[in-house]
RNA sequence: GCACCCGUAGCUCAGCUGGAUAGAGCGCUGCCCUCCGAAGGCAGAGGCCAAAGGUUCGAAUCCUUUCGGGUGCGCCA
């Protein structure tokens, strides 16, 4: 129940009457009314900026449109009050009817309280993580995993139907040399010394994956050359990195629905096949690209290369798909990539980059819109850095200083719910502070502790009611909601209203931290009615009489419904008790 | 040099795709537990929304320019 959207429909409704009668000219453009939460309360619970909007188009004066407007709204029976304010803006005052309803309706509904029919069943694909397979995944894949994963929820949410999926980079140089490092341990294990040199991975993690190989094909490579081993051991060790990166990801509580092999589309036609879909548009050609101003021109040579003409499409310059030797550059499978999803029919894509590859993300979208003819929509967000702080002192991250931080140290140090929500508490483009004391303490300072207690205190009233011998179903308690609330509990009822309708606003932007705000919001609105009961007996929860017990905990336990499908969104865990 | 992101209270950040007197936390000042969880609440002080133009009934939000910070820039993914 999207009382916002209720009532637009009744604005609209009451436009189209008024021109039916006369009273507006035909053919209005209906699509820029917006029925909002006013930013003053003041100003009453609901407002409207239709007047002034249609004002522009139909040459009228807006205060009086907003009056004939008012004239009509006040006919409906969940408007109790109707005004005309400012320059045109039409405010209202619902009727303890609706608050009512919005919080019967959250009771009654449960999680499905704020889902909608915005995706209308759209297939959205969000592509996330995507780190290269050489490695255990570090802070800053974390980011991306969880913004990710959380877009995909709160898009499944809102009514897409949603698939999450990792491209592995298994098909790049990169693979070559964690054969190679692989190979390394490999030999350790057999007794050899061994040198990491440039151009390898000297990590630890990669011991353990150099021992395995021992135990499954004994000593059969020792000794041979390159051409003998390196697919075998590619293969081994980037399978060996994919089950320790899937291995971390459900630490975090990410659980992708498909892993999609870089590798796959080579020797297959796939590339081939995506670059022909671009010859045929004439997008594909050879030529030389001008040396890039200001930066270094000393090795600058120029060369013939085959070239994506991605300037077609909003990019800067042209894009080489191909190296001068002929080998495709790590462009033409990212485009081949993209060109499948589109081909397996998604409406909508999105990729989770970080910063650090926000030169691509124009090139990305003209592959995209290219192959598609326009018609697939790519939005590509980047999560910015994450800086890392202990004790309030900033430390950088150095491999060799041995201070690489991995996305098991975070998860293990301070647990999957603190790093998830702590990580959606700033806009994706926005840097990070991620300081490993602070995120652990417990104060109002910390928006996943202030959250979560709200939602303990809940349930905390909840168990006393039921001491009581209250019951507590959310059933019962819809049923036990009183016609009317306090003055002091509509802030709360109003907030729950607004639910459904962040949602939509979040799911439209592709900005779910607007959920852990809005959570951060509900919950600072329930702690003040909270407290109001300590100067009024009246505004307690759990009364004297069980039956206004009843009563009273019907809107506390809306609140924690709305936490818990906020918190689900998330993937956090709505606590029962903190103690 | 070019592209993208950012610039909002002393600090860290929101601001609902253009709405009314710009919000929150921290910090500072003063209050509230014989009371359902004080991990909480209330009140006060704090702003030329980086700057200048433009678009219009209306701009922190959209456009242009400038300044300042970050990221990236052919044959690495």
């Amino acid at each position: 129940m999207n009382i916002f959207n209720d009532l637009r429909d009744a604005v609209i409704a009451a436009l189209k009457a008024l021109q039916a009668g006369g009273a507006l000219p035909e053919g209005l453009d209906f699509a820029n009314v917006a029925v909002e939460p006013p930013r003053d309360p003041a100003h009453g619970d609901i407002a409207t900026n239709a007047a002034m909007v249609l004002a522009k188009v139909s040459r009228d004066n807006p205060r009086d449109i907003a009056q004939m407007l008012a004239t009509k709204l006040a006919e409906d029976a969940r408007i109790a009050e109707v005004s005309v304010a400012g320059p045109g803006f039409l405010n209202m005052r619902l009727s303890s009817a609706v608050w009512h309803d919005v919080t019967e309706a959250a009771l009654k509904e449960g999680d499905a309280f704020g889902r909608s029919r915005l995706g209308r069943g759209e297939k959205v694909n969000v592509e996330y993580v995507s780190a290269n397979p050489t490695g255990p995944l570090h802070v800053g894949h974390t980011r991306g995993a969880v913004f990710g994963d959380a877009l995909a929820s709160l898009l499944d949410y809102a009514g897409y139907d949603v698939t999450r999926e990792y491209y592995i980079n298994d098909g790049g140089a990169q693979v070559d040399v964690l054969a190679r490092s692989v190979y390394l341990r490999y030999l350790e294990a057999h007794g050899q010394e061994v040198a990491f040199e440039d151009g390898t991975y000297p990590g630890d993690y990669l011991i353990g994956v150099g021992e395995a190989l021992k135990a499954k094909v004994g000593d059969a490579f020792v000794g041979k050359p390159e051409e003998v081993w390196l697919d075998d051991v590619r293969d081994f060790a980037t399978e060996a990195m994919m089950d320790m990166i899937r291995e971390d990801l459900a630490q975090l509580g990410v659980k992708m629905d498909v892993f999609y092999s870089e590798k796959s589309l080579y020797g297959t036609g796939r590339i081939e096949a995506a670059i022909e879909a671009l010859r045929d548009k004439g997008l594909i050609y050879k030529g030389v690209l001008e040396p890039p101003k200001g930066k270094k021109p000393e090795d600058w040579e120029p060369r013939e290369q085959t070239l994506f003409k991605s300037t077609e499409h909003g990019d800067d310059v042209d894009r080489p798909i191909m190296k001068s030797d002929g080998a495709w550059t790590y462009f033409a499978p990212d485009i081949a990539y993209h060109y499948d999803k589109v081909e397996r029919g998604f409406d909508q894509l999105i990729d989770i980059f970080g910063a650090d590859h926000g030169g691509y993300v124009k090139r990305m979208k003209a592959a995209v819109a290219a192959l598609s003819d326009a018609r697939v929509p790519l939005d590509i967000k980047l999560t910015q850095l994450v800086k890392l702080y202990k004790n309030g002192e900033p430390f950088k991250m150095s491999k060799r200083a041995g201070t690489f931080v991995t996305l098991r140290d975070v998860v293990e140090q301070v647990g999957p719910d603190v790093t998830r929500f702590h990580m959606l508490t700033r806009k994706n483009d926005a840097p990070l502070d991620f300081d490993f004391d602070k995120v652990l303490e417990q104060s109002r300072e910390n928006p996943v502790y202030y959250v979560q207690y709200a939602h303990a205190r809940i349930s905390s009233i909840l168990r006393k009611a039921e001491e009581q011998g209250c019951k507590i179903g959310d059933a019962a308690l819809a049923r036990a909601l009183p016609d009317d609330l306090a003055e002091a509990e509509l802030p709360v009822a109003r907030k729950v209203a607004e639910w459904p309708r962040l949602v939509e606003i979040a799911a439209r932007s592709h900005e779910p931290h607007r959920i852990a705000f809005y959570l951060y919001e509900l919950a600072s609105e329930f702690h003040t009615l909270y407290n109001r009961g300590n100067d009024d007996p009246a505004l307690r929860f759990v009364q004297e009489d069980v039956s206004r017990t009843q009563a009273k905990i019907a809107l506390p336990r809306a609140v924690a419904v709305v936490i818990s499908a906020g918190l689900g969104i998330l993937g956090v865990t709505p606590v029962e008790e903190m103690r």
